[in-house]
DNA sequence: TTAAATGCAAAGCTTTTGCAATACT
DNA sequence: AGTATTGCAAAAGCTTTGCATTTAA
């Protein structure tokens, strides 16, 4: 918690501008570290805390869960990573920039990311109706998918 | 788990209305499940399952946490209650039907419940342009407040 | 009477914390 | 060399589960 420096978020495209990012901050690059950012930017795909410890089925080494933890703590303070949560179950992380959206459909279940644009012209009406700035990014929004909505 | 009867939602506009509906389904009224809809009913704003069975600051008696979370989950199935999420917390507990739905400031953390309705426009506007029929009755809308927007 | 529901204890899952040992700069 | 970071172990916070006992209907 207590770091050589804080300050404003700052996404990195790559796993090297990150680990530059890293650096320019003050940061050590230690191995678990940069495992933690290896998984990150090569899954793909959000990841959880303890598939990241896992060592992403055999793809990287196993680590340990609790500094992937801090870990993932000290990234998303960075703003290098962010965290988001589907539903109970643990919550999932992802490099900073390229965000999704998320649609979950409380009947069904099923999850659908889209394009933060796809959600404009909502946010737009909700900054303009509640002066709010929506980000649709920390929580999905839930509710009926069309077949679901459909049946009902 | 196993309930005499399962059927769809049903909201009910007070105690004794929610005391008849259990009935009619064929579920017992005992003294634990009827403390919960009392603390639900009597306290006016959401609760978490252990200020419920901290029995609401003396204004009930203490019951058992794991009863609780049993009787909740039963009432939720019945479509009595309903449940949410605001952060990292518990999750909150409520009497079926009188929704709010909320406004969560990721930076000054405030939290603003608006009335559904406020957030027609945008759900409308989902609806059209994805299909896709929200309800932000179980996640808040996480993002900037005006204030925090205005300074950003 | 009898099965639903309770109360207690224990465990499960996710995340955090304390601390001595390690390793990055 | 000095301190940020690690790895291990333990605990914390929320929720679920097993089971013998109680109780509503």
């Amino acid at each position: 918690m207590t770091a050589p420096h804080t300050g404003p978020a700052l996404a990195a495209p790559n796993l090297g501008a990150a680990v530059s990012a890293l650096r320019a901050r003050g940061f050590r690059v230690s191995s678990a570290r940069r495992l933690v950012l290896e998984s990150l930017y090569g899954a793909g795909e959000p990841l959880s805390a303890e598939r990241i410890a896992g060592g992403l089925e055999g793809r990287f080494p196993v680590s340990d869960l609790a500094s992937v933890y801090r870990n993932l703590e000290t990234l998303e303070e960075l703003g290098l990573v962010r965290h988001f949560h589907l539903g109970h179950g643990p919550g999932l992380y992802a490099p900073a920039g390229e965000e999704k959206e998320y649609l979950l459909c409380e009947s069904c279940h099923e999850l659908r990311a889209v394009d933060p644009s796809e959600l404009d012209g909502a946010r737009t009406l909700i900054q303009e109706e509640l002066g709010f700035r929506a980000r649709f990014t920390h929580f999905p929004i839930v509710g009926l998918c069309p077949a679901c909505e459909g049946s009902a």
